[in-house]
DNA sequence: CAATCCAGTCACGAACGCGTCACACGACGC
DNA sequence: GCGTCGTGTGACGCGTTCGTGACTGGATTG
């Protein structure tokens, strides 16, 4: 039976209990600033109060998304009232959706049931194979020809970045963004080093070079 | 500063007046028949209506895909109602996605932000066929007959350039400023040597040769 | 046929872009 | 507190790219 994640900061009011509906086994848990306290395989989603005087939401979902173990989790905020500002501060950064609060547990429910028929693919597959390379989402490791390579969480990102849009020049700037690291604004040069760091990892996994140098506009991962 | 621009085919009911948010600068402009008026560099957003009666909106969205200038616009489809098989058809016909009708600039603005922000992945490839020639906008990589055509920047950007404008005359004061190449000053004489190196290039990948010289005139890139 | 014009090509110098290194700073664990 | 690890940054050097001038040969015109 399929295992659904579902994770809260705030309190639901209801009991936390494990629920079973249909095909899908929903687990819930509580989602403090460390993260997911349990993590079971399967699709997460994380439902974030906007908590509007500190901000805690907004950072909560940049953290989220720049967690790897959490990356590509669902993220839904919950706003208390329909602030459309807020609303675009939320997709900004890095929420999938957003509904308005306070919430129920059959609001949570009806609203995975609903994306998750609805084939919302929106997370990432948590295996990634292209050739000699594999990537384990799950287990963060990565892998050449079933040799393990010794990647940084950096360097990790970063590759997983490149699965993940194959057979498209990534400019640097791409690059930043896409690993969530806006702020504080980073020098474009340093991602020459992140590649280089990169690939040399590869390398010391007895791997090839699939990353390809575009003069002057950015990388490729190159997918055949 | 990023400009995105932002088409669309129904009416706003609001205006459409140019847009600055954050880093972004968001024109606005009516998506015709035609294809779009105004054209500035950078990424495009198109908002099909659905418009079902005589099924305008899915010709719209394959004509999209097929010009050159908008193959790369990322299209979403603005149903009045959420029918499955509409949202098949619309995806069918080239959409990257939907929405639910109908809209308002805050919703296009959500929108696109969100997307933008997450580095949406395209899943329509950017590409160009024309006989043996194919060009892949994505990897920015030519190839012809399957063959990769190496080329230096410079040369990818003149042949793309031919691409987008096929069957026609292209002078060297075109050629120029169709690099985007006006400041400083380029003397037209050495438009020429691009030429021969695109020319070479082609010819070492195995290809012919699609550039014919109208003397005293320009240049001009066959297709059929 | 001669004079002229025009395009193709080559070699060269300068500017540019990238890979790499060492270093500094902060986070973290022992 | 100290050592280690991860990461961002500035600097250096090398290879690549590109614009230019000169030369050549073919086309055009009278």
């Amino acid at each position: 039976m399929d295992v659904i994640n579902i994770f809260l900061t705030g309190e639901l009011g209801e009991s936390l209990d494990d629920f079973v509906h249909d095909q899908h086994r929903f687990t819930f848990d509580h989602l403090g600033p460390d993260g997911p306290r349990r993590l079971v395989e399967g699709p997460m989603w994380a439902f974030v109060d906007w908590v509007m005087d500190d901000l805690a939401g907004l950072e909560m979902c940049r953290r989220l998304r720049a967690d790897l173990r959490t990356a590509d989790a669902h993220v839904t905020m919950v706003l208390e009232e329909d602030d459309p500002e807020d609303r675009r501060r939320a997709l900004r950064a890095g929420a999938d959706d957003y509904v308005i609060g306070p919430l129920t547990r059959t609001a949570v429910l009806d609203r995975v049931l609903a994306l998750q028929s609805r084939g919302a693919e929106r997370h990432a597959t948590r295996r990634f194979e292209a050739g000699a390379l594999s990537i384990d989402m799950a287990a963060l490791q990565a892998r050449w020809n079933g040799e393990p390579i010794m990647l940084r969480p950096n360097e990790f990102r970063l590759l997983r970045f490149f699965a993940e849009n194959p057979n498209r020049v990534l400019t640097r700037e791409d690059l930043i963004s896409g690993l969530g690291k806006r702020e504080p604004p980073i020098d474009e040069r340093t991602v020459d080093v992140w590649i280089g760091r990169l690939r040399r990892a590869i390398k010391a996994a007895g791997g090839g070079n699939p990353l390809r140098t575009v003069r002057s506009i950015g990388y490729v991962f190159d997918l055949n």
